[in-house]
DNA sequence: ACACTTAGTTACATAAAGTAAGTTATTTAT
DNA sequence: ATAAATAACTTACTTTATGTAACTAAGTGT
């Protein structure tokens, strides 16, 4: 009730895009639909974050999970509409970090 | 030596955007100069926390921290070149915000 | 001396993330 | 038929990050 807030939008976008891995996996998504062990071992989150973030982001309406019943079952992860809209905001990032970040030192 | 990165100046720069508040705090600077009691009541942050991003920030050379020696002490936070360079990123975000999140519901 | 203001810091509590082993279901190997 | 393998998770437990609230330092005003 005395949430005062600058911008909700922006603000729940926030919540969203500004929790740890969410950005790496969906630029990871963005070359496409993807496995659970693949976005594992390729941006190096642990399963029990991974599995978190990706209901999150399910439940967001920026990823899309589906089912295969091969064997062993294949499962699929994806970008949604809404989570390909995010493409300019990775790039605006890219861009950034491009011209201003020198590959090497950083925080951390 | 074992760490496989899938873009090392994008995944920096993500170790400072992705963190908590960051993106807020950003945001808030674009608006121009502020000390941090301002900050920190604008944006509900914590004292503590606030104090530590804000160290960060300028160590990775977004903020620039002055002092001014009126009394009390005036101390202004506010972007350099480098930080006002991601205001495409903040721009990105918001319009994404506006065509796809509906202020209200959202991730908790 | 005492209270007030800004900009922090410190100590402690709670929440989020990391690690590693275990689970379920199905298939292939022995 | 039993054992091992694989994918996608989950569970229990540890470590790290964040939140809360009280406290410090320097300068002014009363």
């Amino acid at each position: 009730m005395s949430d005062k807030t600058i911008c909700p939008r922006f603000e729940s976008a926030l919540d969203i895009l500004n929790k740890r891995w969410t950005g790496l996996i969906i630029f990871q998504l963005l070359e496409g639909a993807q496995r659970f062990s693949t976005i594992e071992s390729v941006i190096g989150i642990s399963g029990r974050v991974l599995s978190e973030r990706l209901k999150d982001l399910e439940k967001s309406g920026i990823v899309k999970r589906e089912v295969y019943n091969e064997t062993p079952v294949r499962i699929e992860y994806s970008l949604t509409e809404k989570g390909r809209a995010l493409e300019p905001v990775i790039k605006s990032i890219q861009q950034w970090a491009e011209g201003w970040m020198d590959g090497e030192s950083s925080a951390k």
